[in-house]
DNA sequence: TGCGTTCGTTAGAAGTTGTAACGCACCACG
DNA sequence: CGTGGTGCGTTACAACTTCTAACGAACGCA
């Protein structure tokens, strides 16, 4: 996969460490969140004094960014795999649970993503293709589907206003399915995976399903 | 409003004081997000030291719980004055509108409900009742919309599990309705609040309006 | 006019992030 | 095979944070 024949050791150890750190937090964020994200009890329990970590991150934002990156590449991964071996039902289909089944693996991996924004944070420019890779995926599937012109409002102003597709060569109703599917499902999951349903005793996975269906029709 | 006539010169200026500490605290909310929360920061721009806080609030979940409680009254009662004056549009559609205005007025506030779940933290019992306030409008909402009788899979399972609505005599559909209202919303304008829309160049209040068009229709 | 409650203060403990300066060990190069 | 440079981990420290403890002063009720 990676080239590790022109590593040098203190490289390999390097890189050794840094996933080492990286397990701890991820391990620490499951448990407490992100605000709780602490370098130097992440230092303590790898056996050594918090300045140390300072080697491998120049701060916590750094440690964090690439916590988020490798959350989006998780996703992105997920979701190719998932559009790659077409099984029998739609892909979109697959896709919603594939995207309901990774959030529910790691709810605080899913928030780091779509989660609350960090006031002062902007996300990396590589950050941004990953994004757009897992938005290519979407697009694919809403592409493949059969569906009629576009006759809403919103569908003639994606007609205008299509630019984040890329190059898809996508019409506007697949625009259209591929960015409804985004918010509706994430909407659902969102407030599940908060919480916000808790009280209420229906069951999250038939309301996500009902909202799927409805997109897939 | 309340009553000031039984309230000692001490309990009124305890009063103004928690007051003052929730403005400022607002203000530092709106502008570098509720981890950022300091009552020491406070304090000081009150002209206090740190620790005479609290003698006002316990701690600082305490007074985010205070913001929160706030949060929830506020949007139950923008939600109740919208369904009180029945305007000319669908009560629905107003409600859509007022929740977006709401939300874009200060988005901070908006996560601060329905954004990251701060992980040790549980919302106090009074907290649920204003919630289940502003579920009540929105089914009353529902409810005086006409609906074919619901024959999907998910509005039966909501038949046999509806406790969470009370006793609110909405039938299934009523209630299906009312929990896509809830999710859909939620999914456009938590993703728009959180700049995921930033990159694309559609207009995320066109897409906000379709999706309440799908919803009434 | 007391006297008790409440308030605001300073001091301090136990955390956090992050910098600075110091050895030590390793690795590469001559 | 040394030796020097680079990188690593350490401790010390500054500047924060939340929150407790103890003290004095001010307020208001009787």
């Amino acid at each position: 996969m990676t080239d590790t024949g022109t590593e040098t050791p203190r490289e390999r150890y390097r890189a050794q460490v840094r996933a080492e750190v990286k397990a701890h937090a991820w391990e620490q964020l499951a448990s407490a969140g992100a605000s709780a994200l602490s370098l130097n009890a992440i230092a303590k329990r790898m056996g050594m004094s918090g300045p140390a970590l300072y080697r491998y991150f120049a701060n916590r934002d750094e440690l964090i960014t690439e916590l988020i990156r490798d959350a989006y590449r998780s996703l992105a991964d997920t979701f190719r795999a998932t559009a790659a071996d077409g099984s029998g039902d739609g892909d979109l289909a697959a896709l919603a649970h594939a995207l309901r089944d990774w959030a529910l693996q790691d709810p605080h991996r899913y928030f780091l993503i779509y989660g609350t924004p960090v006031p002062g944070y902007h996300a990396p420019d590589d950050i941004t293709g990953i994004v757009h890779e897992i938005m290519a995926t979407l697009l694919d599937a809403c592409a493949a589907l059969p569906s009629a012109p576009s006759t809403t409002a919103f569908g003639s102003h994606l007609e205008g206003h299509r630019r984040w597709a890329g190059d898809h060569p996508a019409e506007p109703a697949a625009l259209h399915r591929a960015l409804t599917f985004w918010t509706r499902l994430h909407g659902v999951l969102s407030l599940e995976l908060a919480g916000h349903f808790t009280g209420m005793e229906f069951d999250p996975a038939l309301f996500f399903a009902a909202e799927l269906d409805e997109l897939t029709r």
